[in-house]
DNA sequence: CTTTTGTATTCTGTATGCAGCATTTTTTTG
DNA sequence: CAAAAAAATGCTGCATACAGAATACAAAAG
């Protein structure tokens, strides 16, 4: 558990001259990163001391972390018993799915209509580094990429209310996918869907780039379905 | 400032016989009221010893229940400086109307695909209770089960996560609504719009309530635009 | 008169302490 | 020996206390 160290390196101001990020932020993207990663599985309990402990912080800072995920829906808050890690059903990753698709075709077209070309390049660089990793068959820096792109797409819409729904999805399926490990052939097809999508998104093919990033998430859908 | 009394006679265990609500509970909600009705204007900064004061409550919990409306998106954190109700420019408000749209339509598809007959014939009180309140001139009442209509809506759909992105962005508008105070032919334009919508529920028309609940926030926004 | 610098105050950020509820373990009783 | 009652433990929820940062104010210098 490097979290301790590196919590407290922030506290102290650390290398950087200035401290960034304040301690809030910093729990609250642990405490994500935990759960997402597997560190907290889907119906613990937060231990408030025990928890606090380990990460070097009191529980008065860890409470209004853990306030601010159950209102991002990651955690449950039930009444005198604390929060518990959230668990989502097959129906629940469905839904979910289901309308990340919807905001994915709105960003689409709407990315095709007002993004900047030094936005798309960038979009481009992130495939284009994302095809690498993949070939090298490194599967963690291919997932991150991967969201990393998506979520870019979202932000080219220029649409800061898109980008936010967006991301509170992602973020309450990332969990999932992170444990989704298809196999070789249905990892080419994704591939293949996402040159796709940079190819309509620079033709800035408004129908062609929400067709694909809708069928890219029902494909999404089989790909998942049976890890859940 | 009736906040007080009502936040001590629930803490104190009032009239019913068990606790509902815990006090976070109480606290967002109050908290998220007083932004929309306006007795915290958009960039009003939250000061914790007052509010808490005026509260009734200490500032551990108050300090909780903000964080959880940041999460939310009403309020902004600055660090060592507390926080600020957020302020919506025009254009976020625009944005928000786009993704509200769009998520509307999708509701309304699936809400005619999966909704129960029972669930149908409430939204169906729902509105003509609307109706009455809109013919005796009662516009709080009207505003309200106007919202009420289309939570619902988004409920019927089935769809969790949906109704959830839905009632997040119904929120941040619900205070741009609350002061938009349209005039006497565009109020009666939207209830006849909503006329339309109940009858392509009735009718499980699914392309024909997607389109009018389209259509009505367009309209929405053309309502709204120069209240902002 | 303006600008700058030092000081005082106010507010946030975090830690700690205490009361109450939930749960578990122990004791008592049938 | 089983079941119910009672005590004990552990944890949450809230309040208070303290340290540090930011701001406001005041005095002094240009």
């Amino acid at each position: 558990m490097n979290e301790i160290t590196s919590l407290e390196r922030r506290r102290e101001g650390g290398p950087g001259p200035i401290r960034r990020t304040a301690l809030h932020d910093t729990l609250v993207s642990h405490l994500r990163d935990m759960i997402i990663e597997g560190d907290l599985p889907p119906g613990t309990r937060l231990h408030e001391g025990q928890l606090g402990e380990q990460l070097g912080v009191s529980r008065t800072p860890l409470r209004e972390a853990i306030k601010y995920l159950a209102s991002e829906g990651l955690v449950e808050l039930v009444p005198s018993r604390g929060a518990v890690v959230k668990r989502f059903s097959a129906k629940d990753v469905q839904d979910m799915l289901t309308v990340l698709q919807s905001l994915e075709e709105l960003a689409g077209r709407l990315a095709c209509e007002t993004a900047s070309d030094a936005g798309i390049a960038e979009v481009r660089a992130l495939h284009d580094e994302m095809v690498r990793r993949y070939q090298a068959g490194d599967r963690l820096q291919y997932y991150k990429l991967n969201q990393q792109i998506h979520t870019a797409i979202a932000q080219l819409s220029g649409n800061a209310a898109l980008a936010d729904m967006h991301a509170v999805l992602q973020t309450r399926l990332k969990r999932i996918r992170f444990i989704g490990h298809e196999g070789p052939e249905k990892w080419a097809a994704a591939v293949a869907e996402h040159e796709e999508m940079i190819a309509a998104l620079e033709a800035r093919d408004k129908a062609k780039l929400s067709e694909v990033l809708g069928r890219h998430l029902t494909k999404a859908w089989e790909r998942v379905r049976d890890s859940v």
